[in-house]
DNA sequence: ATAGTATTTGTAAACTATTGCATATTTTTT
DNA sequence: AAAAAATATGCAATAGTTTACAAATACTAT
């Protein structure tokens, strides 16, 4: 069994309570003491056993990360994660993360089992990066134990929390106009799921700046949000026989903008000479495709950065009158070579 | 703060002790108290508190996760890490997730700190999946505390550790195998960097087979891992002007095949019509590439889930007399449409 | 009725660390 | 030298749970 305190008492001929003092405590010890102690502890490799300070204080400096796995964003997730993991680092915070199957409902009672088991730990907070569906289910113990909590991403409508995310309105909007303004005037939008409030705004913003341009002739499909190969591409076929044939397309999603470059190729259209592309997230794969993909970059990283930072602030009881806070990163057009003035 | 055993006890006029019989305990307690703690219990919403719990048992049922955050591993590393939370899962534990910087020898020393801190909250043991080089010392506490560890993907040679990888080398073997029975005899390996264990190992894979078959005229160079376009993209423009120009490339990554097609599209070459090529790891980008790459799949989940099991096994103290083990999971060739018979 | 057994509950110690209060020791002041 | 003040240490309570052992109660058998 480790070192414990008890063990340097021993050894020194103290109490618990003066080895305590000496290695932390502020009140006064004598300084041979301190000394003496300490160096006892060095060679015993003492270490603090948190797991009794954190029942003393409360606090355990650990907080609970959900985070749905699904293949399609692995590496925006994997930013968001690093940016969280990188900020608690800074106050000592750790993130015990908790992965949640997107569309298997049956894995809803596990993953409220999983949460009770975080409870029980004692975690400081949540930071919840919700799954496609708004399954709120297992956030109704988090809820009710008042517990901080802090949304990534996407929000859940009926749900009072902090959130942090990308301002997708205004990601769909630059998209858009960027593309009407090179002159294009049939532009198609692949919009992500129905479900997925991110999706939704992202195409509401690409529609608000086509009507402003006075752009009817709009079309905008819902599709499923990942890179389903076959759903993606047969829809792009679809659009891409609609007469007459737009010249660019808005995707939801830069997998999807993957897609769509299968079904131009298949059709026999360049890119961007015949068709221009647009993704959204600024993926790996966005500069692997060739043509480089132009898309709108997100900032996982600075959505981790800021969530863990609300949240810390919020388990410190700082802002406790506080609102809950929504705080959305503007994202910003990365122009590579996927788009281009609209052909004739 | 939170309800306690205390709470109840008062609630119901009994001891502290007699409630977590009640609760939890094995020894005979009467039936119509034990109903009555049960549904006090849950009138107040008791949750137990598990440090103190893992103050007295000495397990947390908590394990340290550390992993790179390199961007090129990313949907490997998320399918690891859920392998490994789907394990521990079975077994009630949690994974507390510390993510490295690759190449920031400077974040060493906050990572120890890192490790440390995990090491007070009483981790029961760590999985690791060591960074492109062997830097150990961060691990030196982990060995001296003798604290159960499993090594993933990448081994470090002179630590003893169990290790749950992939047969790298059987990897190389097949991919090289197959495009010789297919009648390629002028085929070049872009190899990962020589400090990756596993990297080194796909390559030896490779030459076996190909000395095997006899084939001399095999070019074989190390590269940067990632997907670093401008190195492996210019790599790859010299390996395709050398003469007699080989009919096919083995890739030791995902991302380094898409540099390639970058490169054959520039020299103006089919694939697979004029050059074939295989990937290695089946990451998403291989389904979204065009056309979608023939790799060798790794086993990602499997690997985690392993190395969660051999963790727990370790931790409980079954196996404390076997010897390291090393479990390496068969990779499997993934045919796709990437690689063709050779030109002419 | 009494002894003996079985069942149920309580007491107290354990785990590890922190902290207010009391005590013992040393130093300073008169 | 005695009193007062300052310093250093210990005691015991606290947090929340578990568990060996003791005590109390109920029940059975003589």
């Amino acid at each position: 069994m480790a070192v414990a305190l008890k063990d340097i008492a021993e050894r020194v001929n103290l109490s618990v309570a003066t080895v305590s003092r000496a290695l932390r405590g502020r009140s006064e010890i004598a300084p041979q003491t301190r000394q003496l102690v300490q160096q006892i502890a060095e060679e015993l490799k003492y270490r603090p056993n948190q797991l009794a300070r954190s029942i003393l204080s409360g606090r355990t400096g650990t907080v609970g990360v959900i985070f749905p796995h699904s293949v399609h964003c692995s590496d925006f997730c994997m930013q968001v994660l690093v940016g969280i993991h990188t900020q608690l680092g800074e106050m000592d915070c750790h993130a015990i993360c908790l992965w949640m199957e997107e569309l298997d409902v049956e894995k809803d009672v596990q993953l409220a089992a999983q949460i009770h088991s975080l409870v029980d730990k004692r975690v400081d907070g949540f930071i919840i990066y919700p799954a496609l569906d708004a399954r709120e289910t297992y956030i109704s113990e988090i809820i009710e134990r008042h517990i901080p909590m802090v949304m990534v991403d996407m929000e859940l409508s009926d749900i009072q929390s902090d959130f942090v995310g990308t301002d997708d309105f205004s990601g769909g909007y630059q998209a858009a106009a960027y593309l009407i303004n090179l002159g294009h005037t049939r532009i198609a939008c692949l919009a992500g799921p129905k479900m997925s409030s991110t999706a939704v705004v992202r195409k509401e913003g690409f529609l608000a700046a086509a009507a402003e341009h006075g752009l009817e002739a709009v079309i905008a499909e819902d599709s499923y949000f990942g890179s389903d190969i076959n759903t993606t591409v047969l829809l792009t076929e679809r659009i891409l026989k609609s007469n007459p044939r737009p010249t660019a397309i808005f995707c939801a999603n830069d997998p999807m903008a993957s897609s769509v470059y299968k079904a131009a190729r298949a059709a026999k259209l360049r890119i961007p000479e015949d068709l221009s592309v647009i993704g959204f997230a600024d993926m790996e794969i966005a500069r692997l495709l060739d043509p480089a993909l132009t898309t709108v970059r997100q900032n996982p990283y600075q959505i981790g950065v800021s969530a863990a930072k609300i949240l810390i602030e919020r388990i410190s009881g700082k802002n406790d009158q506080l609102k809950p806070q929504r705080i959305m990163f503007r994202p910003e057009l990365i122009i590579r070579e996927s788009v281009g003035i609209p052909p004739m």
